[in-house]
DNA sequence: TTGTTTTTTTGCCATTTGGCAATTGACACC
DNA sequence: GGTGTCAATTGCCAAATGGCAAAAAAACAA
């Protein structure tokens, strides 16, 4: 709870009924491994704040196969977020990878905060184009890196992740397949 | 100017005194090739809704060397957007590939739409973020395709656009070299 | 613990792509 | 018409990566 106030503080000012307020409308919640957060097909109804846990964004090919697009872990805020905001089916799926604990906004919780808040849309599309600038530039990036490059990069962008994803999943975010990333692993 | 308000409309309901409002505020410009609207190390200091070329963003390495990030021709936005609302730095280059024309907003210009128009800056950032999440997804894609793939992709998803920028411009799009691209253009 | 299933590693070979250099082509300028 | 400049094509070979399958290791369930 603690983070997440000070994760939104990075990205503007509140004040303590606002945070008070902020604090009322989020719920704790845990999701098993394996499970989704959100599903490809379905309307996202909720945003999350990430506590404990890793999370994946992925989509599936017809043979059933599974790219990662991305990670998000701990301190960090997890949606779909247009999907959310425009009441659309999301395209993808948002998976926990590992048992996860969250602090949850509901659809209407938000809402709420929007009426409520000066400034809380702003703030929060301040972090989601952040965000996404961000992740846009990361694999914008890797497409002009070679594999280990890639690799190597993200050990030392995302110390300690590597050892708690599968290696499968890291491949597919890395656009390599598990067998290259498994010879690169070993150098 | 007309195209410009129906894109805006797509994104929100906008009354006509805002439409006129919205136009009093925007300002033509035009731009040659290989002009930089806006630069890094720089503040981005506007918004353009480009009504005629293309431009790419990109960024350069220690040698010299361009890569692109993504295209924007008519139609579209093209901005620094994070820049341009935190009044930072940008880190990339945007580029006119062609001579091009832009209907452009100041940043004063910007912030009186912000204050007179209710939803105006929602309104943006809907737009903000439907676009990213669509350049982050193509990028995301690309990194799991072959060369080929991505280069046919490319032609029918951004159809006559290959034949407006040079080849060296859409290879580093595409993370390929100019010569492979070369090849596979040959079949 | 034991057996079962899934993930990871490894070997082998085919294919893709890169790197470099030479050639060709387009275009502007003299 | 010649000449310089820059972009695009092509050939040659090396390096990177994929595909497939078998073996090994790890995770999981009974």
């Amino acid at each position: 709870m603690e983070e997440l106030i000070n994760y939104l503080l990075q990205f503007g000012r509140l004040s303590q009924e606002q945070i008070a307020m902020i604090q009322s409308k989020v719920k704790p919640k845990t999701i098993k491994k394996g499970a989704y957060f959100s599903q490809a097909g379905q309307v996202a109804d909720k945003i999350g704040y990430i506590t404990d846990g890793v999370f994946r964004v992925c989509y599936y090919d017809k043979a059933g196969e599974g790219y990662t697009r991305y990670f998000v872990y701990e301190n960090r805020f997890i949606a779909d977020i247009n999907s959310f905001r425009d009441e659309i089916p999301t395209a993808e799926y948002i998976e926990a990878v590992t048992d996860s604990t969250l602090l949850v906004f509901s659809k209407t919780g938000f809402e709420e905060l929007s009426n409520t808040i000066t400034g809380w849309s702003d703030l929060f599309s301040k972090i989601t184009s952040y965000v996404m600038e961000n992740k846009m530039r990361a694999s914008s990036n890797m497409l002009v890196q070679d594999a280990q490059t890639r690799y190597l990069h993200f050990l030392d962008h995302y110390p300690g992740l590597a050892n708690r994803v599968p290696l499968s999943m890291l491949a597919s975010y890395l656009g390599i397949t598990a067998s290259s990333l498994s010879r690169i692993r070993k150098k």
